[in-house]
DNA sequence: TAGTTTTGCACAAACGATTGTGCAATTTAC
DNA sequence: GTAAATTGCACAATCGTTTGTGCAAAACTA
């Protein structure tokens, strides 16, 4: 059904109907015996426009492109719901691309999505820099999580570093001097500031020749094999900082498997809550991030962005919840 | 940049770009030498059609709608990874929307994905029928995890009710007898044939009298609510069986507050499996259902729809992971 | 009553692609 | 050398909206 159909049936021209639902009928002096007529009609055949041809002549699609590594990541699946809400709210809805911590996958995606004349872009990058895409991206966008050294994209994300110091410098006040870091992908900005942070914790507090950091990707299978090394070797680590939930996962697997028990021969600290860890064995301390936060700030300063205003990016803080898997242990020094 | 733009540039007519760049030369005999021509401009300035326009003039988007109740439900936001990958694989982009266990939401979503002419549906609705948009629907659909009866609405789902009756029966051949279950929202199809499952198994086995079910959604909250009930009357159940996955870690927080331990006082047995699951203590014996499976078959279902063949409902078989948070109970009777 | 203003709506051109068809120019046939 | 066939491309209509503008009819004005 069209436009067009309707009119016919109403036996008046489309741009009546058109001016009609658009509800621009008083400027164009529609008379509201006309106008009542056309909405009776189009609630009785209950008639909607195609939005198609409406994007296309309006040049505006009311459509946002949201883009993250890897949407099984309950820290990016709660991201998407904030911003879908947020964005659902304002009349707009979300393409979703995974792009599964690739980054041709990301471009590809990326491309896809301006040719579709997204109105807006959402983008939680997989690498440094964007070599490829960023004189390319002509419309409003704002990175998640994830940025962009010495290039002026807007973006929302986490204090990594803050996190990463406050993690690092909490069990370094509990007594530890023996801290491994297993990070997560390296050449992803929240990564190397979780890394920068840790290794700062470390270097202020004398312990700058004691760091300690393995690990390569945001999987449970990296935590996992990571901590088997760490706990096979002499000189075994007192306390770990995993970089991400599904590190911190991986990590209980194996301590776990091979009787290392927790606090009590190792410490864990986690970067990224879930709401499950207070009921892991033991409970586990974790870095809270601000995801609902980060995806409402995401949503509002892409939409100041569309209205052709200038936004600063924002670093959002995380918040330590102590719980029960880190120990004090007697100092030796 | 438009096709007529590139057009000028090249001294020739929107047709013949527009014929090289669908690959449609031979059909319509471009020379080697103008095609040459055209898709080296159209790289050099990195052209790509507006997809827009295009999907008016061929009455086709390549856009897919998802319709999901939560994706912050790790459930949903496997399937909606599955899903976005498959379709990305054949050519299509996914319209996420994010229906928060809300009729009303779920119908406007379908509405607005309608009206933005997708070329299919992928639905996990949230009720048990389709009252308002039955016949609206014209487009392929494929319902998602819950469905209808007596429609015949294509769909794909775990078999919930060999799931819940594999998950008493366990517990019934653990010796126990005093079962609750606690259900997610009632009125999905899930959460009935989950009850169905559950009545039916302890019917067979004599413990018709003995039927507890209690809960009311998916949520953490309910599992410990209905849990901190439970375990507060006189008459305390050996076993509970949490119909998700969120209401079983519910079911947990409430179990350990009241130092209810498991499996010593309590055994419990969830449907839904989580990876965490095993790490939990002690690791929670679950219903694993075939996450990966639904979402491949239901975008399989949803092309074989869009060729205009027709496609039969599929309910593929769960798998019960026994893990540690069940201990037989010697028999009484 | 004639002239002016207001009211109510329709025509037609765009938005940017795709495609059936037509028509020169070139090649082939004989 | 002429007719027929083939090659190579362009014209114009179309998809379904929106919107600047134009033009009757109705309502005022004096």
């Amino acid at each position: 059904m069209t436009i067009k159909e309707l009119a016919r049936e109403l036996e008046m021209s489309a741009t009546t109907v058109s001016r009609v639902l658009t509800g621009q009928e008083k400027k164009y002096r529609i008379s509201d015996k006309t106008a009542q007529r056309v909405r009776e009609m189009a609630n009785q055949l209950d008639f909607a426009p195609n939005q198609i041809a409406r994007n296309l002549r309006l040049q505006k699609t009311n459509t946002i492109g949201l883009v993250i590594p890897n949407i099984s990541n309950p820290f990016f699946a709660n991201l998407a719901r904030t911003v879908e809400e947020e964005l659902r709210n304002r009349g707009k809805m979300v393409l979703l691309c995974d792009s599964k911590d690739d980054t041709r996958i990301e471009e590809e995606s990326v491309q896809l999505l301006l040719s579709r004349k997204v109105d807006g872009l959402l983008v939680a990058p997989v690498g440094e820099k964007w070599v490829h895409l960023q004189k390319k991206v002509t419309v409003p966008m704002v990175l998640l999580d994830r940025y962009f050294e010495n290039e002026d994209l807007p973006f929302v994300t986490t204090d990594n570093f803050f996190g990463a110091y406050e993690a690092t410098s909490f069990l370094i006040e509990k007594g530890h001097r023996n801290i491994a870091c297993i990070q997560g992908l390296t050449g992803t900005t929240p990564n190397e500031h979780r890394v920068k942070g840790y290794q700062s914790a470390m270097q202020n507090h004398g312990l700058g020749q004691r760091l300690r950091i393995t690990g390569s990707d945001y999987s449970m299978s990296n935590g996992y094999e990571s901590t088997k090394e760490l706990i096979a070797r002499a000189d075994t680590p007192t306390a770990l900082f995993a970089l991400n939930n599904q590190i911190a996962v991986g990590c209980m697997k194996a301590l776990k498997e091979y009787d290392f028990s927790i606090p009590d021969k190792i410490s864990l600290i986690a970067f990224d809550d879930q709401p499950y860890f207070e009921l892991l064995s033991p409970s586990l301390t974790a870095i809270k991030q601000p995801m609902e936060g980060i995806g409402k700030v995401a949503v509002a300063s892409l939409f100041e962005l569309m209205d052709n205003k200038k936004v600063a990016p924002q670093m959002l803080k995380p918040m330590l919840i102590e719980r029960d898997s880190v120990a004090p242990i007697p100092q030796k020094t």
